[in-house]
DNA sequence: TGTACATCAGTGAACGCGCGTTCACTGATGTAC
DNA sequence: TGTACATCAGTGAACGCGCGTTCACTGATGTAC
């Protein structure tokens, strides 16, 4: 089950390989994504821009990595949070803020304005089900959640057939109705609150976001 | 009451920067605003590049007149909904996506991921504060909305001590509560939407902002 | 109405910069016998 | 254990590009007498 041996070069390909995404990800939290560049990445490791090509095709591949990367470190950590004993889905809902809030410029990089240029490939679609999947997960075991027979809302019966994106989830419509809803909820915050819209209006907004929350589960 | 009279030069240059300015949105709208070049713009216009700076200073001021002109657009838009005898707070918000869906580049301009190394002057502030004016207008006359009297939830009491950010507006803090979240639902889908966050997931989206949006005036 | 002057739009050359990417190469590191 | 060879990380030069911005200038347009 262990990965298949490792010569030292795979090894140090491997080091290397993670030493740019680090200063890559500096990079983005320093200029945002729109300002990565191979070339100044290459400059702060002490090392010529032709040098990355052996470890990346190209700038767009990095990027590739750096999103597939973002999106798993959010499905871990909402992993780990769901996984926890007694946690309930506002819970969940603080975790994913506090990773947005713990770099702003990697939830930009996810959930904000698309890379011109860029188009993301299958495999950041499956994380991004992966998490909601998790969403789902705990929102089944809330005691608001509604079972299966109770009569649904209009929405909600839309969702009954258009549940693709659910991944063959077993849980009842309402509920796809209400993860989907604290989704949007949580992204509305985090969207206007890291582009700074919030600045300047003087309210509190860990309170704000307490309070949306507990409006999403009543 | 008219403009003070203008000498044909200056309607000249009124003209050109307009022309400048459509060109912008043209160049936005095709590969977002951190492509927004002047030398672009001043070739498509057939024009040496140089000659811009007789009517911008710099980059920096075409993208503060983009973003202001784009604040204004929305402010008139829910002016004129609002304005509309029997408009409802949920027809305002159809408003606020229509106008988002019309030219999503314009949209990310004002919410997205902040352009780096760009701070927003304080006009564009105060269009702001006009959108959230027209908002809370239309709130304080749904038949939901609370009256002061009543009792309230943690955070309106928390907004009844902050709410600068209302600008002396008469609502009562629940009526501020509602309009805030109403605000942040409608950012929440659009954010999502237009980043292409839905594409693929196979619901509708209109009818999940209709559900939103019915759920946030319950 | 005609002339002299001031204003100002637009030009082309230039500066200095950084970008992604390719290419032929050197020199160190690993592999096979 | 020692030698011959293959692999491959990293270099420096180069290509072609576009950017924002400055500067001294030409030539057209407006203004004042």
């Amino acid at each position: 089950m262990g990965a298949k041996t490792e010569t030292p070069r795979e090894r140090y390909r491997a080091q290397v390989r993670a030493e740019i995404k680090k200063h890559a990800w500096e990079q983005i939290a320093t200029a945002g994504a729109s300002a990565l560049s191979l070339n100044a990445i290459a400059k702060q490791m002490g090392v010529s821009g032709p040098a990355l090509y052996r470890y990346y095709a190209g700038r767009d591949e990095l990027i590739t990595e750096l999103i597939k990367d973002g999106y798993r470190s959010l499905a871990d950590r909402m992993h780990a949070a769901a996984d926890d004993e007694g946690a309930d889905v506002r819970a969940l809902a603080r975790t994913i803020r506090r990773w947005a809030l713990e770099d702003p410029h990697r939830y930009f990089l996810l959930y904000g304005t698309p890379v011109p240029g860029y188009h993301a490939p299958d495999e950041t679609t499956v994380i991004s089900q992966e998490i909601m999947t998790v969403l789902l997960d705990t929102c089944v075991r809330e005691p608001w959640a509604p079972a299966a027979e109770e009569p649904e809302a209009p929405f909600a019966a839309h969702l009954r057939d258009h549940r693709a994106w659910a991944q063959g989830h077993p849980a009842p419509p309402a509920v796809l109705h209400r993860a989907l809803s604290l989704w949007v909820r949580v992204q509305g915050v985090l969207s206007l609150e890291l582009a700074g819209q919030f600045a300047g209006m003087g309210f509190d907004t860990d309170a704000f976001f307490e309070a949306e929350m507990a409006d999403a589960v009543k």
